[in-house]
DNA sequence: AATGAATGAGCCTTCATTCAT
DNA sequence: GATGAATGAAGGCTCATTCAT
């Protein structure tokens, strides 16, 4: 156990950092699909070429691998479909459309990479690994969300309120991501491959949401 | 295996009924707490006070009795938590209300019966048995909101339209069953016990809703 | 895990008892030679002719299999060797050589069976198993040598003196079969192998014991 | 395995001296503790602040340097605890006193070294180290012990008298260290703290030894 | 119709050892 | 002369399943 307890980010060696490597990208795909407990060290090992004592010997065990994965998962992840960087110019409304269309891009788009699947994963099932993956990951947009939201409030709502708005927001995006399947059947085959496409669904929420914001009146 | 081929809804003996019930009956709420992968077959008999080999015998396989735990919880459907039954004179708004109470109650209320935790669990990640579920257990609730919705909204709202508002007001609500954890950090503990109530939850959602609704403008 | 938790001493079937017995059976002499992390539960299985899975199922596990092995080997045990059983006319310093001579006999026997070898070990090394042990088997035989002892001493030795002088009387017992290997080495191989019979140190530790006893003087 | 196999005592570099003498005093206080089986090599190598490879390289495999560490342990053995240097004028029971309390010393205190401990563990489970050990470190002790008894017997006892009365302490003392906790329990936990203490267990011992030797009759 | 016992595959982990610098 | 990484063989245990009454 030498090297899980007492590794440091520094001095790896080139061999060390290529296992490392090789697990985390093995383990990122198979964890995204079935979860901690639906996997075997067998199969990451296998896959990724390596001897299933390297798991013990680069991360202790399957959680903390799982832990690392999560985290490597977001490392990677935060470049691709990336928040427009709005001008000062840009209207709030806009905003709020960049920032609907940019997470439902993330979540919906066909192919969606292991890294945003695993993800979703810890947000349905949180573990260990979810603590911080909530403060550098989804804090930073929530917040984000936050500002724009409260900027479309009429009147100085709260913090708290502007809060609830943003998440008005994000249950709205989130439903077809969790529940896609459902809807589907729902609303029926057709309908759904015609509507509720990014650019459809981005379009309903914005103005579900620009409405509501809008018309929003502080209680009391 | 001659039982669990050959069953069907006749002629089974009294006792042979019972363990069967008494099989669903201990499975549902373990099931509803841990998942298909959670649950050891050992437990569910021990619970249950009937021989191992019984789900064999009865079911199959322990993934066959899943599937007829999830049919159970249908058929015998806790009706609590029914949503009210209105008057004529009771405004769409008032129903929206009690529409989204009763919806959140089911998910978010410690108490609630295990056929209902056990059915909204199935929402989130489908199995086989999803189908049907949708049909008889989904779609009447979903249509009944659909209505008050398209009630609420100005004009002559389509129904595709009204069925992207009501799917709005479901994202809203699935948010705290499905991320409860996320948001309880992201607002943090305190504000999270006091402001996220079953009850508090109902009048945010409902006038984010409702303002949005009210102020809909139909997309030509 | 049913079986190994809710054991009762009656109702076992007869496979369930002959498997427990082929598991106790093969167990007993490889603990004794090995102890406990000495031995592999795939060895003793395969010994025994069943299923690796049969020690989780009847004994629950490893330590409680030689738990469980300990005391079969305590109750197998009492048979062989039993101490006479004196009239009353026989005296002390006789019942004191029928003691002793029983102690080293059980212990230096050539072809020690595997029980008593097992009990050995617990002395040596105990482990949980050793407690009961202690109370059910070793007790009852040193309650009755700590009786002839004080019996042999004059005035009237306390009982913690008497203990005391039993122990004294165990240990030279204990030692040949402990450190026997090095006392052979120490008063050479032949004298070992002429002096060091069980007659012969029945003889000598007698007479040490006796002189030691009658001539004790209280110590106030 | 190069060194291992090479391996003289001249030649050595200062480095390589210095990486085996860690070695040997990190494994030292590890293997009195657990014995050979119950420590892992991780944890020498560990404590050693060496890599560890380094145990395969200076010592072929853990085994070897185990009996290795008994050598060195027997080299460099502590003279803590040592034996009195008695006067001409000190009396025969005086200096059974000072060997018997000594010896309990050296087996019961807690804060022996560690070379002693390893030695003594040796003793109870004799391996391949054994054979020399007994010969420079438990004969000359043993001699002194006969002597001390011999003067002590009237008459003119022979040789193997004496040595079967050293034996006879030898065995009373060795007992606390074998079965310790089995007479801590035969006793009951009270008066073991109070009664058995390395002074009052000398103080016994003596006392049953002193009378039976001194009440020695010569076996014709 | 039901039971208790038995099965074997497979799980994660641990370890001493050896490889390649 | 020393190191860190890699190896593979077990290790104990758990599980759903099936056998034999």
């Amino acid at each position: 156990m030498a090297k899980a307890t007492s590794r440091g980010t520094s001095a790896l060696s080139h061999r060390s950092a290529e296992t490392r490597c090789k697990l985390l990208e093995a383990a990122g795909p198979i964890f995204a699909e079935k979860g901690l407990n639906g996997v075997t060290v067998r199969e990451i090992c296998g896959r990724a070429g390596v001897n299933i004592a390297a798991i013990h010997y680069h991360f202790g065990d399957k959680e903390r691998l799982y832990i690392a994965t999560v985290r490597y998962a977001r490392e990677r992840r935060a470049e691709q479909y990336p928040f427009p960087d709005w001008d000062a110019a840009v209207s709030e409304a806009e905003r709020l459309h960049g920032f609907v269309e940019t997470i439902l891009r993330r979540m919906l788009e066909p192919d969606v990479p292991w890294q945003t699947r695993l993800l979703m994963r810890e947000v349905l099932r949180p573990t260990e690994a979810c603590r911080e993956l909530v403060e550098d990951y989804f804090r930073p947009d929530f917040e984000r969300l936050v500002e724009i939201v409260r900027a479309l409030m009429p009147g100085r709502p709260s913090a708290r309120e502007a809060r609830q708005a943003a998440l008005s927001v994000m249950g709205q995006c989130l439903l077809y991501r969790i529940a896609g399947e459902i809807v589907r059947q729902l609303v029926s085959e057709d309908e759904y491959e015609e509507a509720y496409t990014v650019e459809s669904l981005t379009d309903h929420i914005c103005r579900f949401s620009l409405a509501a914001c809008r018309a929003w009146e502080s209680a009391q």
